[in-house]
DNA sequence: CGCGCCTTTGAGAGAGTTCAACTAACGTGG
DNA sequence: CCACGTTAGTTGAACTCTCTCAAAGGCGCG
């Protein structure tokens, strides 16, 4: 084994690589790529994984947790990009300039797979597979922003609400967790910052989608109680959530 | 010559190369892309390039002209994701799925190269710099799009708008055109959809920003009269604007 | 067990929308 | 080349969704 084995975690044996790179590569290009990636110590509550400015050289795959991505500006306000779950890649913002453009940050307990890049770019060259697997993470993210840009200029808090409660309803059962019931990592600021809402806005429709028996709420804790009534307020919106 | 010479055109005496992707590529190098680049037919005003559900076969480059991007919901209303100028590659949504996921339609006439995919890709295995470059044009949409919902999600109606003039006159100087005067080739309506505002609050703040003394208008023209004012509203944004 | 920070709820304010009416520019066919 | 219909742009007035400000409660973590 290439590595030094912590956690003796592999590809081989992850139960996510149906969502990440390995995705269509046949077992002996995943032992290839399973040789190169360095497995990172766990991150915990609130350590950074990259900031702005850093010296690009790894993607990062989350392999367990959460993690934000944000970008501040010049006041220090804060705009969270992206929320990353098991699967997701982090980092291609940071190709074009080598230098990475946003924070990462774990939103509870994290680890998350090293990607040496270079390495990584020098496998896709032979491994055909691996290469549009790349091309096709940066497209879906790219499709993402397209629905993204739908929801912040087009839709209502509500609407905004109820889409990113369903999208992660979506993305926690493409893991093999409950769609029923899930815990949110992020804050209620933080789903507000991502909405383009405040904390007010978003505790206010979380009370009142409970009244409405849509959903019940306990804190952290998100249950779907009424899928049919979700999916009909959102029918008029038909923005796929089907990426990271 | 590989391709029929459609107007003499060519990557080696285009303009825009310096922002298209033969970027950092050596003659050699820029001699086999210009071959398997195919010239279309001019566009004309409302000519659609390409549809949602259309197989995805190759990227576009625009040669000269202008753009637009959209996608639908269900109701056919429009969201504007992207305006598109010459050097800008367009299609990097459609990788994902090998269909692509939006309108791509002229605002004007238009002349664009179209990249076939598989050919490109290929290519992509030999030329390390041309494979990054690809890499790296969809890297800055991905980033773009990060500031876009810094600006969507926290700034004011003037904030956009101003925003949306400096970075279109910023791309107008990348591209030898004046950075003081320029036509605007999409609608008023248009600029709003993509800003997420309405016809009317455009047209109320262009009117303002003249009575400001910022910007002259006359219909389509815009000047820029003041970039110091300009800059100045703009100075708690840092949002940069160095990409299509 | 005490101090953050997170969350909830209420009341008031405001930025931008909506609705409406009018004008201007465009292009098409008679 | 003008009449006409259509689309684009401007301006005003009223409205509303969400924000802001404020205060209190609760959970979690050191």
């Amino acid at each position: 084994m290439a590595n030094q084995d912590n956690f003796s975690i592999h590809c081989q044996n992850c139960s996510f690589s149906h969502l990440c790179l390995p995705v269509a590569l046949n077992k002996t290009e995943i032992e290839s790529l399973d040789d190169i990636i360095e497995r990172k110590k766990p991150l915990h509550k609130h350590d950074k994984l990259v900031r702005p400015g850093d010296a690009f050289r790894s993607l990062y795959a989350v392999r367990s947790g959460s993690l934000k991505s944000f970008v501040n500006n010049q006041d220090g306000e804060e705009q969270i990009v992206g929320f990353h779950f098991p699967g997701d890649i982090i980092g291609f913002d940071a190709l074009r300039e080598s230098q990475h453009q946003s924070f990462t940050q774990a939103l509870e307990t994290a680890m998350v797979c090293e990607l040496p890049y270079e390495t990584l770019d020098k496998m896709a060259i032979q491994f055909h597979k691996l290469r549009h697997q790349l091309m096709s993470f940066m497209s879906a993210e790219i499709k993402q922003h397209h629905d993204m840009m739908m929801l912040l200029n087009k839709r209502t808090a509500e609407e905004r609400l109820l889409y990113f409660l369903a999208h992660l309803s979506k993305r926690f059962e493409e893991r093999g967790f409950s769609h029923r019931q899930f815990n949110l990592s992020m804050t209620r600021n933080e789903i507000g910052n991502y909405l383009g809402l405040t904390v007010e806005t978003i505790s206010r429709l979380l009370t009142r989608f409970q009244k409405e028996g849509i959903i019940e709420v306990e804190g952290k804790l998100i249950s779907i109680m009424n899928f049919a009534a979700l999916d009909n307020k959102l029918q008029s919106m038909t923005i796929s959530s089907h990426c990271g």
